[in-house]
RNA sequence: GGGAGUUUAGCUCAGUUGGUUUAGAGCAUCUGCCUUACAAGCAGAGGGUCACAGGUUCGACUCCUGUAACUCCCACCA
């Protein structure tokens, strides 16, 4: 699969040049793919997009996530499952499918219910696809074979049978209530599916004349009741006027009547404590068809209900004047007519939250209408103890609380919609209305026929098709065949599954029902672990959204900057539950690294040609040893963090063990002179190390590493199956040399910027120290890294030399100009003035009894070493200060 | 109206049970460099009274109380 080795390389890398390269190997290899085995498996089942959706950063972001994990548990020797689906998403579907007719000119009712289905179809099997090849763009490693619809026909069968038993145990009912009707998808919709927004209305304050009792109106203001209503379009609809019956304005009208306007219906003036006597005028209008409260209040005092709206929120009949028209319109013309017959007396601007559908954007309109429910307050009992006692963990923890609150308030679910997208409800009625739930029409025929004891009945199914959030609540067993086919082989083995990585938005309409599903069906949870993602934002921190356009296109990117980028860039700063503020800029850092690996893999390929049977020097040797431990450092660390789903964290110290250790420490200490040869075991160890920062990459931008490991090592396995290497215990000692040997490096290079010694001009460096021995072994990097020409020990003072201190050593730079010596004077004393006042409040510490007394004695002991180190070194500039 | 969360360098965030050389990283900024792996780069530097006010403690970014700002969730004031 690699290049041949001599090959020249680009000059950066070129993902377009071998992502598609890896990804169809890995595929060609079976690599994805997941059998059950003897190791421990480690599954995710994808949330599944919506069969209309395509890529937006939000999948890309969750994606990435799961992919990380499955490939990081690949690699760790567990049998990595990871399921790809789509989900059938019935409102979202159905409005995309009648969308497409409208355009081929066909009306949605002019079609049968089989005829529109298969229309759906059609339209499923076109566009269903889409957003699942695009996640092969990204490098997701998902076992394909196990694709799943959620409307495949065992789980179409499963969520027919789940619907069967719940009614049976009565857990599923049905009943009239006030329902979210979407007048768009004419559908009703669950509260989770309402999304309310602040929204600026007016506030129309309506006069009602009072009855004498003959349904006459009078003209005259005292005998008039005045409401305010952001609603005047729904006054066809009042069967009641209410007022606290605490207001001492109103208590004459108690029992009286009033005239509803324009329509002149005699309407009965009633008290009740609901209302709020400092809101509006304290008088309320009771309009029982069209809002949740009203209902409520026409319940308690037997209020007639009238339902001045069609379903499609145009009036109705009942309205009896502007029948037809649109509520919204409607709206403005009764305003005006009100306000013409001199029943308008103001309006006031008024700001309040108004229900929006969450699929049609539709102002949602509160309805009564018999729908199919399900109880849950059984079902959340469960559920709601494992997250508390952390049999399932949340990740960030805090959703706990939130998933607390919501399960403690449930309420129960409705699961019917309008629609034909989708599981119908297995219900059949006869003509008595008879109600018959059974898992297919002969099963409904039977139990008809026992009960009608003859024939004598027709059936006919249920119209309406269940809420989509019924059939993914079964997706993490049924994915499985776990309901349909139970105790098969697959499902014991994968279920529960490891991790859901998911949004917070949909904890409510998934993830609880989910944990509820789980219990109640496999009696066991779904995961062990939920990893929320955050949101992301723009770099404003708006929403994506289409009508912002601040939407981009994530093809676009991947195009541009390859798939390894842009998994870097979401991935760099977007720990769990945090909102991601998505900047380009970011991509651009994750192309730069992948640059930054290619040119490491440059020069190490240019070693190849400069290998001889040479011994590694001491420095080499040093080098070395300093690498091994600090990967073996960084590779605890994001083990741990692994554990801990510290995504972020993992890729950023990985990212600058690359960077700063790799790349600029030690290739650079181990760099053979122009043109000196290189020690074999040197090349080899290094290959070693790179490869080893690979694996660690590699759950992360899978790509170029595979890619870059083949280069190196051209003959090694693929890296998507490579198991991670076992992790030393670090070397402390070795360790804090090789930052000690940073820090000289650093103050050399700044005492040459600070001198304005030029790059290419050799310096001399003496040093003065107590660790001749330790420095020797690391003079030749020393020289190296500083461009200097000579190293020397001494002790004491270089004349005309500039003075430095690191830690107790103190370093003697000749070279350039002669030295300002008052530019080295001002350095030292900062650094004095720092330490001086640092011995202040150590001194201070120590100096307290209560401290002495009460502290740690590690504490104790680590301030007295603070204060030796201290005055050590002080010392040391105080001698340096006075030679000046 | 109720609940939760956030507030640390210009930006995005780390900071584990209070003590780790008087707060770390990345990006951005500034200075000097086209040094043959890399200018999409190299080297170096600057930048924070840890939102504010109290309290507990020998010691607080870390614990407690209050205040402010922002975010999210839930909720039937027309």
């Amino acid at each position: 699969m690699a290049n041949d080795k001599n090959e020249l390389l680009s000059k950066n890398f070129e993902p377009q040049q071998v992502d598609d390269k890896w990804y169809k190997h890995w595929l060609d290899q079976g690599y994805f793919k997941s059998v059950p085995d003897g190791r421990e498996p480690y599954t995710i089942v994808m949330p599944p997009p919506n069969v209309t959706g395509v890529l937006h950063m939000g999948h890309c972001l969750n994606n990435t996530i799961q992919d990380i994990l499955i490939r990081h548990a690949r690699m760790s020797g567990k049998n990595a499952c990871w399921v790809p689906g789509t989900d059938h998403a019935s409102i979202a579907t159905e409005a995309k499918v009648v969308g497409m007719l409208r355009e081929r000119g066909i009306i949605k009712s002019s079609l049968s219910r089989d005829e529109f289905l298969a229309y759906a179809w059609e339209w499923k099997e076109k566009y269903g696809g889409i957003i699942l090849s695009q996640l092969k763009k990204l490098g997701c490693s998902l076992d394909w074979d196990r694709t799943t619809f959620t409307m495949d026909q065992h789980y179409y069968d499963s969520v027919v049978k789940i619907f069967v038993d719940l009614h049976s145990k009565g857990v599923i009912y049905r009943g009239k209530r006030m329902i979210n009707w979407d007048v768009k998808a004419l559908t009703a919709l669950s509260d989770e599916e309402v999304i309310r927004k602040e929204t600026n209305q007016k506030l129309y304050y309506l006069r009602y004349a009072l009855s004498d009792g003959e349904g006459m109106t009078n003209e005259e203001d005292q005998d008039a009741i005045i409401i305010a209503t952001v609603r005047p379009e729904t006054i066809m609809g009042d069967t009641a006027i209410c007022v606290n019956p605490n207001d001492e304005r109103y208590k004459h009208l108690h029992g009286k009547y009033a005239i509803v306007p324009l329509i002149n219906r005699r309407i009965p003036i009633i008290a009740d404590e609901y209302v709020t006597m400092d809101f509006g005028t304290g008088a309320l209008k009771v309009t029982p068809a069209h809002d949740q409260n009203d209902y409520a209040l026409g319940q308690k005092h037997k209020l007639e209900v009238v339902d001045c709206f069609n379903d499609d929120g145009t009036m109705s009949e009942a309205a009896q004047i502007y029948v037809g028209e649109d509520r919204f319109a409607v709206r403005k013309k009764i305003a005006i007519e009100l306000e013409e017959k001199g029943f308008l007396v103001k309006t006031d601007s008024y700001k309040s939250e108004v229900g929006y559908s969450e699929r049609t954007d539709a102002v949602v309109e509160p309805r009564l209408s018999m729908q199919w429910w399900v109880s849950t307050e059984k079902l959340a009992s469960p559920a709601l103890k494992a997250v508390m006692e952390e049999e399932i963990k949340f990740y960030p923890p805090k959703y706990r609380n939130l998933y607390r609150h919501w399960m403690e308030n449930i309420k129960d679910w409705c699961i019917s919609r309008q629609l034909w997208w989708g599981q119908r409800i297995p219900a059949w009625f006869d003509e008595a209305g008879n109600i018959f739930v059974a898992e297919n029409e002969a099963a409904a025929q039977q139990k008809a026929k026992a009960h009608h004891g003859d024939n004598s009945f027709t059936l006919k199914q249920d119209e309406d098709c269940l809420d989509t959030w019924f059939s993914s609540w079964l997706w993490p067993f049924e994915v499985f065949r776990g309901y349909s086919n139970p105790g098969n082989e697959e499902i014991n083995y994968y279920y529960p599954t490891q991790t859901l990585v998911t949004a917070p938005e949909i904890i409510f309409f998934w993830v609880a029902r989910m944990v509820m599903a789980g219990y109640e069906y496999m009696e066991a949870k779904p995961f062990d672990a939920v990893y929320f993602t955050g949101i992301v934002r723009d770099k404003q921190g708006r929403k994506m959204s289409k009508s912002l356009g601040n939407s981009p296109d994530l093809l676009a990117l991947i195009d541009l900057y390859g798939a390894d980028a842009t998994r870097f860039g979401i991935m760099i700063a977007s720990p769990a539950g945090n909102d991601i503020l998505f900047d380009e800029t970011a991509l651009e850092q994750g192309r730069n690294f992948n640059n930054k690996m290619w040119n490491a893999l440059k020069l190490v390929q240019m070693w190849e040609d400069k290998v001889t049977d040479i011994q590694a020097t001491a420095e080499d040797e040093f080098a070395m040893r300093w690498f091994a431990n600090r990967l073996a450092e960084v590779k605890a660390e994001v083990a741990e963090q692994m554990k801990q789903f510290k995504l972020s964290e993992a890729l950023k110290v990985i990212y600058s063990l690359v960077w700063n250790d790799f790349c600029s420490w030690y290739l650079e200490w181990v760099k053979p002179g122009m043109e000196a040869p290189i020690a074999a075991t040197v090349l080899e160890k290094t290959k070693g190390y790179y490869t080893e920062l690979l694996l660690l990459l590699h759950p992360f931008i899978p790509f170029i590493t595979e890619e870059i490991q083949k280069q190196i090592s051209p003959e090694s396995g693929d890296l998507c199956i490579a198991q991670f290497t076992e992790t030393i215990t670090a070397d402390k000692t070795i360790l804090q040399q090789g930052v000690l040997l940073q820090q000289v490096i650093s103050a050399l290079r700044d005492v040459r910027n600070k001198q304005q010694i030029k790059p290419k001009e050799k310096i001399q460096v003496s040093l003065q120290t107590t660790e001749s021995d330790m420095y020797r072994q690391i003079s030749d990097i020393i020289q190296k890294q500083t461009n200097s020409d000579s190293f020397e020990f001494v002790t004491e003072k270089i004349a005309g030399a500039f003075t430095t201190v690191v830690g107790k050593d103190t370093f003697y730079v000749a070279g350039g100009e002669p030295t300002d010596s008052g530019l080295q004077k001002e350095n030292l004393e900062k650094e004095k003035a720092h330490l001086m006042s640092f011995l202040v409040s150590v001194n201070k510490k120590l100096g307290n009894e209560k401290f002495v007394q009460n502290a740690k004695p590690e504490v104790i002991e680590l301030e007295q070493k603070k204060r030796a180190d201290a005055e050590e070194k002080l010392k040391i500039i105080e001698e340096n200060l006075q030679s000046m």
